[in-house]
DNA sequence: TTGGAAAGTCAACAAGACTGACATAAAATT
DNA sequence: AATTTTATGTCAGTCTTGTTGACTTTCCAA
């Protein structure tokens, strides 16, 4: 790419695009997933639980009552791993599993008080993190935050990280 | 919003500190990283490559010549397991692995034309996504991007990726 | 009543991480 | 010169988390 232009193509400034700036970005992303996942991380391996198990107790969480297949299109992956994941944390009492009152073939996923428990520890660890990097950053940075994490999501994906904004499932 | 408290406990603004607000950011991370990630990984399907393989190209090719021991403490994975990705990018020919001329225990790392050529076609898609997500958010918000992603690393992380900021290593 | 959707299960497999043990060569230290 | 440390590579085994494919059960709805 050669990429040095000094001059902007247009009059406006876009220094900011070079492959340079934006490799920088990708290492950031790269950098920083691994200390956003690191805390939860740390406090899983006290318990015989990993990364997908905290996934699952977030989501229910964040709208208890969700179905096994809407739960699926949040996390993305298959229901066979979602089962496995699920299975565990149901047999030692985690999530509760209700089956649906008007479709009787759903499965409706509720945290039990250990599982509130477990989701909260995880999360404070995370949030903790995230307080201190927003407070280091201030409101500004995290706007921008915001935005560019917002405009990287697949269109599905964004789909989805807004319908959570407001109300729930 | 109804977030919880309406006002500040200083005279300063907090309101992007709730756990709400924070909750928001740490789901804005899981799906954008999920985007982030998305382009490569469709493109390694056609090869028999993944992630890791891609992740090794990316910072061979940021710091020619660095050694196995300084890739390992970036990737921040055991040796084992870069060395099978290692091995077969050598064996592929994508990666040349030369004896170091002043310390001949060392081995310094390098990407073949063959190596050059996909590890373009792997960071180009990264990189288109990462522009787009650029352009529509604008320099100010990706100036806050970086900033609360650097403040979310781990300190040895945010040394790796500072370093990587200059020169090569 | 029958077709299809939702959910669950079983089996097999793969990537990519891990630990532990061991080998070799070369550099550094005693 | 002998010993220890460092850098790298390799073998073997384990774990988590993902995959596909096949099959069953339940049950809603046309």
């Amino acid at each position: 790419m050669a990429e040095g232009g000094p001059g902007p193509s247009s009059g406006e400034n876009l220094l900011f695009l070079t492959d340079d700036q934006l490799r920088r970005g990708i290492e950031a992303m790269f950098f920083a997933y691994r200390g956003f996942t690191a805390d939860p991380d740390r406090i899983l391996e006290n318990y015989a639980y990993g990364r997908a198990h905290h996934r699952a107790l977030h989501f229910i969480r964040r709208s208890p009552g969700t179905t096994v297949n809407n739960l699926l299109a949040t996390l993305g992956v298959t229901k066979q791993s979602l089962n496995r994941v699920l299975r565990t944390l149901i047999e030692d009492g985690l999530v509760e599993s209700r089956v649906g009152r008007r479709d009787k073939r759903e499965r409706h996923l509720f945290l039990t008080t250990k599982g509130v428990t477990l989701e909260h520890e995880l999360s404070e660890a995370q949030r903790r993190r995230m307080r201190a990097a927003y407070r280091t950053a201030g409101p500004a940075a995290v706007a921008g935050f915001r935005q560019v994490l917002e405009a990287m999501m697949e269109p599905e994906m964004r789909r989805q990280y807004q319908s959570l904004k407001d109300g729930s499932a």
